[in-house]
DNA sequence: ATAATGAAGTGGTCAGACCATTCGACTAAA
DNA sequence: TTTAGTCGAATGGTCTGACCACTTCATTAT
C-alpha cells in the first residue's frame, strides 16, 4: 500500500514486470505469473496490475490468453507504430502531404524488390492481374510488392496512408501503368519505373492543385 | 454489455474514444470526458475504461491530472522509449527495418531542404550546434531540418521511428557528420549528403549485424 | 480405451466503495 | 468591497469482491 514516492501504482507495477521478467530472463512464449499472484506478490490490487498489462498489452510485448494466462511475445513495433500512426494521421494532414508520404514509400519499394522478383512471381502478377479489381488496382498492385519487400514496416505504413488516400484516387486510374511497371521490373530497369511513376504521381498533385 | 464481436471491451473502448477524438476534433490540451462520463456512455465499467485510459497514457498520447480529468497531449515520442528499449534490443530485424525507415525519411527531408534553407538559417544552425547534446545530436540535427520540410507528416512519423531507436546505438556518433552536412547543405551539393548519409547507415547496418 | 464430467486456475468484466486532489462557489472576516 | 477561508462537487487513483467465460486436466462413467 506504501505509494513509495509519488508515482501511480500501475506504473510501479509495470516497472515490477519489467523487472520480473530481466531478473528470470524470460524469453518469447514464457509465462508471466497470473494477474491475482502479481496482484499479491506486488501488493497492489487487481485491477492496477490490470492497466499496467493492458499497457504493456498495448505495446505489443505481452500477449493474453483468456484461461491460460499471459505470455511474453517476440516484439514486433509494428503494432505500436501502427497505433500511434493511427492518432498521427488522425490531425490535419493534406492530401499532399500524404500523397509525398506514399510516394517516398512506393519509391523505396520498388527500389528493393526490383531485384529480388523472379520471372516466375513477375508472370504470376501478370497473370491475376485480369482479376484486379480496376478501381483498387494501385492498392492492389503495391500490396503484391510490398510483400516480398523484407520490411513489414514499410508495408504497414503504406498501408496505413493507402487507407487515408483510397478515397480520392479511384479516378483517372491507368491500368497500363501497372502492366508497364511489371514489364519494367522484369527487365530490372529501375531507373524508368521510378520515372513512370514520377509521371504517376505529378499527375496527382497537379490534379491536387487543381482541386 | 453487449461485447460486440469478440473484442476485448478496453480495445472497443480505445476505438471509441479515438473515434470520439476525431468526430469533436479534439486538439492537443482539449479535455475528455471523465471516466466516469466514459464508462456511462460507452456503457462499460469504469474499470475498463481505465485500462484503455492507462495504455493510451502509456503512448504518450493523453495526460491525466488528478482532480482535474484527463487530456489530450502534444504528441511527445521518446515516451515509452525506456520501456520499449530493452524489447527493441533483442530483436536485430526489427532494429534493421526502423533503421531503413529512418534512413529512407533523412534521405528524403535532405532533398526536399537542402535547397529551401537559407544561408542565415544555416548559420543559425551551426551556432546553436554547441548547445546540442552530443548524445542527441543526430535527433536535433534533423529534427531541425524536419521541421524546414513542408511535409509535417514525414516529420511525424520520423519522429516515431527516431523515439524507437534513440535509445539504441547512440554510441559512434561522429559529430563532425553533422558540421559536414550542413556545409554541404550550404553548397547545395545534394548528392555528396546523401553519400554521407549512406556512409553513416552503412555501417549502422553493419554494427547491428555484428551484434 | 473412450467419452463425459467437473473442479481449479486464469483472464474479462462489472459494481461499488473510499481516498486524494482540484476547482469554484459561497461565506465570513478585514 | 475586498480578501481569506471553507466547503462541496467533480475527478482521478486505488481497492475489494463478485461473477462470467475459457482452458486444462484429472476424475468418472460408459
Amino acid at each position: 500500500m506504501p505509494n513509495s514516492s509519488k508515482r501511480k501504482v500501475y506504473e510501479e507495477v509495470l516497472n515490477k514486470i519489467q523487472s520480473y521478467i530481466e531478473e528470470n530472463e524470460l524469453e518469447d512464449g514464457d509465462k508471466l505469473p497470473s494477474e491475482r499472484e502479481l496482484a499479491e506478490q506486488l501488493n497492489a490490487a487487481r485491477s492496477s496490475v490490470r492497466e499496467a498489462l493492458r499497457a504493456i498489452e498495448l505495446l505489443g510485448l505481452i500477449e493474453t490468453k483468456h484461461g491460460e494466462g499471459t505470455f511474453l511475445k517476440k516484439y514486433r513495433p509494428y503494432q505500436t507504430v501502427e497505433l500511434l500512426a493511427t492518432f498521427v494521421l488522425r490531425q490535419p494532414m493534406t492530401i499532399r502531404e500524404l500523397f509525398e508520404m506514399k510516394y517516398m514509400l512506393e519509391k523505396e519499394c520498388l527500389t528493393q524488390v526490383s531485384e529480388a522478383m523472379s520471372h516466375d512471381e513477375l508472370k504470376e502478377m501478370k497473370d491475376e492481374f485480369h482479376n484486379y479489381d480496376k478501381q483498387h488496382i494501385h492498392t492492389l498492385f503495391f500490396n503484391t510488392l510490398f510483400k516480398k519487400t523484407n520490411n513489414r514496416l514499410f508495408m504497414k505504413i503504406w498501408q496505413l496512408i493507402d487507407s487515408f488516400t483510397y478515397k480520392t484516387y479511384y479516378k483517372n486510374q491507368n491500368q497500363s501503368l501497372y502492366q508497364k511497371l511489371i514489364e519494367l521490373i522484369e527487365e530490372r530497369n529501375l531507373e524508368l519505373q521510378l520515372a513512370e511513376l514520377e509521371k504517376y504521381y505529378d499527375e496527382k498533385f497537379f490534379t491536387i492543385q487543381a482541386d
